[in-house]
DNA sequence: AACGTTTCCGGTAACGATCTCGGAAATTAA
DNA sequence: TTAATTTCCGAGATCGTTACCGGAAACGTT
């Protein structure tokens, strides 16, 4: 019984040859004795020899690992990407080192520098909402490390990022609502500094404006921390003089908590004030009213992302690109339906 | 702009010291010039430099990083238990290399051998549906690193384990059952060799003897790809001469599943029949009606076993220990009140 | 003044794998 | 038989870091 693992010093000593042969069969070059080979592979398999992935690394100058910094993982359409990121990224032999920004930009500092140590060979990264300054993201330039940005993305750096049509798809949402009978729609926005929410609040005046109606500043609420703030941002909606008949969300959890505060005030949905969330998280199709929502391609997300990646990192691909997904408006029974 | 990271060799060079000296500055160590150590400091800023980890994993024959198999993150349960893990590592300076098993015995065969191949410094693993076969797990022991299981657990390997009380938390579930007055209580099972189905079926026949009930095989009905089989499942119950007037389900995606055929049948719940699953899933506060269901904590069991492993690592503990977290029966809409 | 101590630093050998180079043995060609 | 070539293998350097060892100053002690 060996304290640490099998070498290929191991299998030299074994054999009584040399550590450049045993290397050399290993890896299946031509220079070596067909039998001599085979006697090295047996004895690999024999001692149950696994190569050291970090002595390669070292000699290699390549870990063939891609790290991820994701806000929460917990959060459905998060766990979604980083599925789709790990399988394409296994397919092709490479390991994910994974980490939780929690939100908090300190964390994603000590996250990016623990990546950085460890020498991924790339990274993907999506935002936390506390980040403003991307002044660690050059930095990882600078060390010209390959980085693909991926829905929480930011316009400051030239990099590679994979977004969805987020203007499209809060575009598309709200002209449904003015196509169903809707006047005063209200927007349940998230942080001010948050890229997407921002980007769906153009769609969302795009909308309003592009059927003649003058967006209403008393409409607009901002809501930070998820959960809490969204009831309460709801309820303020609620006891405005003049009411909103509809209510499209920043994204799905806002807008469930939204039905939620509704319900209690005993108001009919969508009679009485219409919802659209953002995302299609799989808890909108299963509750009561099922969420009409703008369906993001999270899954697609991720395996776009991982797969520009690695390009970027195999070299196929030097430029920096940015891939935008379609959004899909999913109609449940948050809404009216159309009338032919 | 160089090409490779820097190294101390390149603030050596630049301070015209020996790298062994820059090596101690940077590590802090007593018997360096306090100026010395200081100009080493800020030319390491300035050059912002960072320490090669593969190096000193080489070196030291410790990656700090740890390897987690989960069958798939996106499931919410294994999603919760993976962010608890990387919080607990991340705290303690430790990587997380994430792999998924997809259910796939072969995936979770070769997501270990990519992790050992990478040196992991301990392993956290969820055996996939399929696994039967733990000869693998056996040959990790082997190497001596570190594992820990959860949830998937197997009872034929001697390691840490950490899981939730199943039999107990059914027992609990279908006793309330019984105490609702229903009688004829099915299982809806998971996989035949699925460890958790089984030991949850001890709990339920357990409960039924206790109140005289004799158990119908005809009540327990084994699925195996949760979302297709469950409808299948609960049609099949439901077209039984002598219906079943409750249901205790392996998990929650098979109690929802169930729910939505048992709506369609025009059944009312729980008049009719009453269900309980197993996990709490976030879903399930939300459908309608919402779920009871046998609560288990996800996210602390990925934290204690995250502890566990690290301990293993560090030393403090050789002893293999089983860790049984408490299950919390949860009352919702689907079951009956008892009656005072 | 001669000695021991302390302070600080540099050389060198590892960690495990790979790659280059060169050389010995075996084979072929002349 | 000798020369040329092929086949196969080993020595050594290298990747970036740290640990061990030893040495040169600078200091204090008698």
């Amino acid at each position: 019984m060996e304290k640490g693992q099998v070498t290929i010093r191991d299998i030299a000593l074994k054999l009584n040859i040399s550590i450049s042969t045993v290397s050399r069969a290993l890896r299946g070059m031509a220079d070596v004795n067909a039998d001599t080979k085979k006697r090295v592979l047996e004895m690999a398999r024999e001692l149950n020899y696994e190569p050291n992935q970090i002595a390669q690394s070292l000699r290699s100058n390549r870990t063939n690992t891609i790290g991820i910094i994701v806000p929460d993982v917990q959060v459905h359409f998060f766990s979604s990407i980083v599925s789709g990121i790990q399988k394409v990224a296994s397919k092709v032999n490479y390991n994910v080192l994974f980490c939780q920004s929690g939100e908090s930009y300190q964390t994603e500092l000590n996250n990016l520098k623990a990546l950085i140590a460890s020498r991924v060979d790339g990274l993907l990264i999506s935002l936390s909402r506390e980040t403003e300054d991307i002044e660690h993201l050059l930095r990882v330039q600078q060390k010209n490390i390959p980085l693909v940005l991926f829905d929480r993305i930011s316009d400051d750096i030239d990099t590679s990022k994979v977004d969805v049509s987020d203007t499209d798809g809060a575009f598309k949402a709200v002209k449904y609502l003015i196509d169903t009978e809707c006047r005063r729609i209200a927007y349940l926005a998230g942080p001010k500094n948050l890229t997407i929410s921002n980007k769906r609040m153009e769609g969302y005046l795009h909308a309003l404006r592009a059927a003649g109606i003058t967006p209403d500043e008393e409409l607009i609420v901002h809501c930070n921390s998820l959960k809490e703030d969204a009831a309460g941002a709801t309820a303020q909606l609620l006891s405005l003089n003049n009411k909103p008949d509809a209510l499209f969300c920043v994204n799905d959890p806002v807008a469930i908590q939204a039905i939620q505060v509704i319900k209690k005030h005993n108001l009919k949905i969508p009679e009485d004030i219409s919802i659209i969330g953002f995302t299609d998280d799989p808890v909108s199709a299963l509750i009561e009213p099922a969420l009409t929502t703008v369906a993001q391609p999270s899954h697609e997300m991720g395996q776009c992302a991982a797969k520009l990646l690695i390009d970027q990192i195999k070299g196929y691909d030097g430029t920096s690109r940015t891939v935008t997904l379609d959004t899909k408006l999913v109609l449940r029974n948050t809404t009216k339906l159309l009338n032919p």
